[in-house]
DNA sequence: GTCTATATGTAGATAGAC
DNA sequence: GTCTATCTACATATAGAC
């Protein structure tokens, strides 16, 4: 092996399964297409992975633990939750701007198969729960108002989210560019954190 | 014809096809589904509706306009911002009950051919301008702070519509029953414009 | 208009050479 | 491990009887 190492066959084939899994999803994607974007033959993919199911097992595997993995954990490296909010919103940011197709991508994959994503989602339970307390303990401070801890939470990731959802209907409305959207993105970074603060704020 | 009319087959197909095309999406329905749930034959799709193509052009057709027809409609019935925003958020949220499945599918449909929707998104041009001014008239009338008026309404559409794009992640996370998600959708109804306003008010 | 039967194309998967 | 060639299954679409 050299020290410039280079990716393995099935790296390849896992990237380019994620590309075209997450632009056209489990029904729509194309063994074919995976091939030619991994720069192999299609029989190779039955190779490495026996079958499209277990392809997109593998391809969803990573990216779920990739969404769900530290952005929860984000949460509790905090201690008071003004900043918890501007470390997860910054966190989850990061994650989709890395991957702006998988947002779309998990809530097809969980709407087509709600058990299949069990595990992961499970994964940052500890973490969602203590921010539950968080909150709850900031309003029983008064430093919020009186608000539903989940009802909080489900806020603050639709803040995060919708943007990569609606991507497509966004750039037309507001007729931006790849470039544009990226700013915007930025921009919300800063700004959603504070709308949500401005809004709880006792 | 009677009185009391039948539905016609056509609209029978389109019932049956708006909800195998909402579930599974273009690739993922499959023509006999739609046939067996209209109760008919898989030709008789044919018929009516030369191609899985143009049938689901038709479906996406009736879809768009039932989510972006009369909400944008909604915002300039109102003279001032904070009856605008409730009005939207109501009229927004109504539309999705109905058709809980609409929001994922149009996003789908969004990323898969975003020319295609131009027609429809533009139908509610001039309402999004007239409450875009709304809102910039208000800042000026120092009535709420200093915001982009774009990113107002999209973090309103984020609010309205991401329940519906993440329900099975929320009924997985939160443990809920399709009615506590129900009865979570009618909180927000009120919840949601008060979160937002609260935002933004000076 | 509605059906049965069939043609046509394509995608997933395998066999087997190298 | 990687390829070419092929099998099999199934989905869309059509032909044609009623």
């Amino acid at each position: 092996m050299n020290i410039v190492e280079e990716a393995t066959t099935e790296q390849r084939i896992l990237l380019a399964a994620r590309k075209v899994f997450s632009q056209k999803g489990m029904a729509g994607a194309r063994m074919q297409e995976v091939a030619d974007e991994a720069g192999i033959n299609k029989a190779l993919l039955h190779y490495y992975f026996r079958s499209k199911q277990q392809l997109f097992e593998g391809v969803f595997k990573d990216s779920s633990q990739r969404q769900f993995g530290c952005i929860w954990d984000s949460l509790k490296q905090c201690d008071s939750l003004f900043p918890a909010i501007e470390a997860f919103v910054s966190a989850y940011m990061d994650k989709m701007i890395e991957d702006p197709m998988l947002p779309l991508f998990i809530a097809n994959e969980m709407n087509r198969d709600p058990e299949g994503l069990a595990e992961f989602i499970d994964r940052g339970k500890e973490s969602r729960a203590c921010f539950l307390r968080m909150v709850e303990e900031a309003r029983e401070r008064g430093e919020i108002i009186d608000i539903d801890p989940r009802e909080l939470l489900v806020n603050m990731m639709a803040l995060c989210v919708h943007p990569f959802i609606a991507r497509p209907m966004l750039k037309h409305i507001h007729g931006i560019t790849d470039e544009a959207f990226r700013r915007m993105i930025q921009k919300r970074r800063k700004s959603v954190p504070e709308f949500i603060i401005r809004s709880i704020r006792a």
